[in-house]
DNA sequence: CGCGCGCGTTAGTCGTAACTAATACGCACC
DNA sequence: GGTGCGTATTAGTTACGACTAACGCGCGCG
C-alpha cells in the first residue's frame, strides 16, 4: 500500500513557495532555504531529497534546488492563495495592512480552492494584494513587472510606488506604513548618496532620511502613471 | 525545557469539541468518540490520557471522559471558531449551506483570535449559524435553547424549525434543504405516526413523508415567533 | 602541502498522533 | 461460578518533520 500522491503539506507548501520567492535564476542553496524558513540545513536536505522524489524540485550540485514545472505551478499556487488573503483580510476585514502576514501564511495552507474562488470572486477578482504584489490567476499566471528599486531613483526624478517587499517583517512595515511609503504613494528623492547609502525622500509632503537597507523591498514605477 | 504549554492542536481540538457535542451529562465513552472521530479505539484512549494530564478532562470508570471547566472553555472557543466561519461562509462568500461544513471543519483550527473577532464585527456579531446553531460569545457563553425535536410534534399542530444538526452530513443537510427543512421554515404536522415511525409534514405549501430517522436533529419551536 | 572553514550530508532522536495485534477486564448469561 | 463478548488498555510500529552531533568534502591560505 504505497500512497504515491502528493501529501501536500504544510511544510512543503512552504519549502515550495520559499523556492519561488529565493528564485534568482540559480538553484537555491540549501543554508539559504535553511535561513529563510528558520529550520536547520539538515532539515532541507531532507525535504529537498522527498520533495525531488516526487518531482517537484530539481536537484543541483551540492544539494541546492530550483522548482521543476509541476513544482512551480505548485508554489504560484500557494502564493495565489498568501496574496488572495491578505487582500481579504486588509480590504474586507479591514485589518493592518503591515500586520496581516502572518495570518495569511497560517490560512494559505488550510483554504480550499471552493472557499478560495469565493473570497476572489466576493472580492471581484482583484489583481494586486496590499503590499502591491500581483496576484497569481486560478491557472498560475503571475503577470510580470518592470520595476526598479526606490534607492535607484535619481535625485530629483518622481515616481510612484508600486510594491513594498518582505511583508513578513511587521516592524518594517509597519515603519514604511508611518512614512507614507505604501504601494500607490508619489515620491520624490531629494537627494541621493550611493556612497553612504542615504537617501532623502519627499513622500506626501513629507520628508524622510533613509538608509539603503531602509528601502530595501521598496519597487518604483518611474512612469508614474495616472490610474490610481 | 519542559513546554508545559498548551498546544491545542488541531487533534486536540477536535476531541474537546466532540466531547462538547457528545455530551448527555454522562462521561462520554472510548468508544463513542473513536466512532465520532473515526479513530481507533487506542489513539482515543491515548489522547485522553494527554488531555487528562493537562486537566482538559477529567477521565471516568472504563475511560469515559469529560470536559473539566478549562476544557469546556476551550471546546466553546472551538465551537465558536466553527460557527462564526460557517456563518461567514454561508452569508459573506454565498457557499451552499449544507457543503460549508468540512471547510469551517479545516479553518476553525487555524483561524487566529484577531481574524476571529474581525469576521464577527464584519458581520455585526451574529448570534446564529446558518443551521440555527447559537454561537458562543466571545466569552464562551452559549445560549441555551428549549427546543424540540420535530417528530415530537402532534399531528395538526404547527411550528417552526430552528436548528438543523448534524452538519457534518452533506448528503442529509441537501435533502433538508431540498424539502425546504430550512431553519426559520413553517411547518405544519399532517400525520405522526410514532409506533412505525413515519411522519408527514407540510412545508411552504409542500408535503414530506420522512421516517423518524429522516427528521432527527431538526430542532422545533412550538411558539412559532413572529420575528423572522 | 596540509589545515581549517564553510557547507552539506549521514545517523540517530524526539514529539505528535495515528495504526494493529495482543492482552486484560467486567458483566450478563447459562 | 465459569464462559464469552464487548470494551478498554498495553505494546509496538509507522509517518512526518523537526532537531543535534558527528562526519566528509572542497577550497583558499599560509
Amino acid at each position: 500500500m504505497k500512497p504515491a500522491r502528493i501529501p501536500a503539506s504544510r511544510s512543503r507548501e512552504n519549502y515550495l513557495k520559499a523556492l519561488l520567492q529565493l528564485r534568482t535564476g540559480q538553484p537555491v542553496a540549501v543554508s539559504v532555504l535553511a535561513r529563510h524558513l528558520r529550520v536547520s540545513a539538515p532539515s532541507v536536505t531532507n525535504m529537498l531529497a522527498r520533495l525531488a522524489e516526487e518531482r517537484l524540485v530539481t536537484l543541483g550540485a551540492r544539494g541546492a534546488a530550483e522548482l521543476s514545472a509541476d513544482g512551480e505551478r505548485a508554489a504560484l499556487q500557494v502564493l495565489r492563495r498568501h496574496r488572495l488573503l491578505e487582500t481579504f483580510l486588509v480590504r474586507v476585514l479591514e485589518l493592518d495592512w503591515s500586520e496581516v502576514h502572518e495570518d495569511a501564511e497560517e490560512l494559505e495552507h488550510h483554504v480550499s480552492e471552493r472557499v478560495l474562488d469565493a473570497l476572489d470572486r466576493f472580492m471581484g477578482h482583484p489583481t494586486d494584494d496590499p503590499h502591491g504584489h500581483p496576484i497569481p490567476d486560478r491557472r498560475g499566471r503571475l503577470e510580470r513587472r518592470a520595476l526598479e528599486p526606490l534607492a535607484s531613483l535619481p535625485a530629483g526624478s518622481r515616481a510612484q510606488v508600486r510594491e513594498v517587499r518582505g511583508g513578513d517583517d511587521r516592524a518594517r512595515m509597519a515603519r514604511w506604513k508611518r512614512s507614507g511609503l505604501v504601494p500607490g504613494a508619489r515620491v520624490r528623492m531629494l537627494e541621493a548618496n550611493a556612497e553612504d547609502g542615504v537617501y532623502t525622500l519627499e513622500i506626501a509632503g513629507r520628508r524622510l532620511v533613509s538608509s539603503r537597507d531602509g528601502l530595501e523591498g521598496v519597487l518604483i514605477d518611474r512612469r508614474a502613471r495616472e490610474n490610481s
